[in-house]
DNA sequence: CCGTTTATTCGGTACACTCCGAACAAACAA
DNA sequence: TTGTTTGTTCGGAGTGTACCGAATAAACGG
């Protein structure tokens, strides 16, 4: 087998991957297809060369990636050269997209449910200990933790994450 | 407004909250009702008892509670006192249910894609550096981080997370 | 000006998922 | 045994989503 076709190989084994990925995050499969095509290109893809590559039709393609732009996982970089062709580039950096779905996502949902859980405790009764305030009470206190948690998480970079957890450790 | 309406109010507030809350865990609406229902519940539930609460038919209760159950959101109880009737119960300690999610999802997911990536890195030329080796090898590099990171995270209990990342901070 | 290329929008098809009700199975009570 | 209660399984209706192809809009080159 040729180079060449060993890092077709490898390449396409890897956009396999994101596509799997793409569907736990909650994304369709062609949305993972294209960020890899993106990802492992030189140089920023026009959506007529994205349709070449990866076989999806061209509307599949704008509606695409107008979510990842978005989601921000992709980057428009409108007319090169003032063309009206419109240009796609990969963020290549996971962490920032996994920050960025941190911040954007859980840190809003937990926070929104956070909410809830408050609003609903100064419902209740004054005074009240009946079964209702014990277990909105424990909501509360774990959902405040995890918002820390989120909010702690979202500053630090991948390395400086695993070290704050390996100097826990000691 | 009696006391008890306003438990009930609040109680609801929470668990369609939690209906919520499933729809975005990938769950269906029933699934986060039926998980609600029963963290307030007093004592464990049949199905029967369930349906009445919920409004939803006997089948939906059934395979709901199955799904709960593998996933490890709710515990069933088979036959109190040797009858035929299920009891459910929920598993109340939110941070519980997260790291199971956190070992038993997201772990899994980094990890096949982190053999995935390596796979298709050992499949390229050797000593190679073109555009492919490189971008691989960064995939590589932070999945490297991520698994660490989760890994070390499954292990505590919120509050230890957060103190862990507290005391980095400083 | 007109034809070509590019991007978005719209309608439609295929498919998966949620939930329901009915049928069935299993255990108990009489 | 027969009737009743409980739990699971199966088929189907309704709904949402992914993707496609056609129509439309917008920009450029001649």
């Amino acid at each position: 087998m040729s180079d060449a076709e060993n890092r077709a190989i490898a390449r396409e084994r890897v956009i396999e991957s994101m596509e799997q990925s793409a569907e736990v995050y909650g994304l369709s499969r062609s949305a993972g297809r294209i960020y890899g095509v993106l990802y492992f290109a030189t140089e920023p893809l026009s959506i007529p060369e994205l349709v070449e590559e990866t076989g999806y039709a061209k509307s599949t393609i704008s509606n695409v990636t107008r979510t990842l732009t978005r989601i921000g996982l992709i980057h428009r970089r409108s007319s090169e050269g003032g063309g009206r062709r419109v240009q796609y580039s990969a963020e290549r950096e996971i962490w920032f997209i996994l920050q960025d779905v941190l911040q954007q996502y859980v840190q809003r949902e937990v926070q929104t449910t956070l909410r809830t859980v408050q609003r609903a405790e100064s419902q209740l009764p004054d005074g009240e200990d009946g079964t209702e305030a014990e277990r909105i009470a424990a909501l509360r206190g774990t959902y405040e933790d995890l918002q820390e948690v989120i909010t702690l998480a979202a500053d630090l970079s991948a390395a400086e994450l695993r070290e704050a957890l390996e100097e826990y450790e000691r």
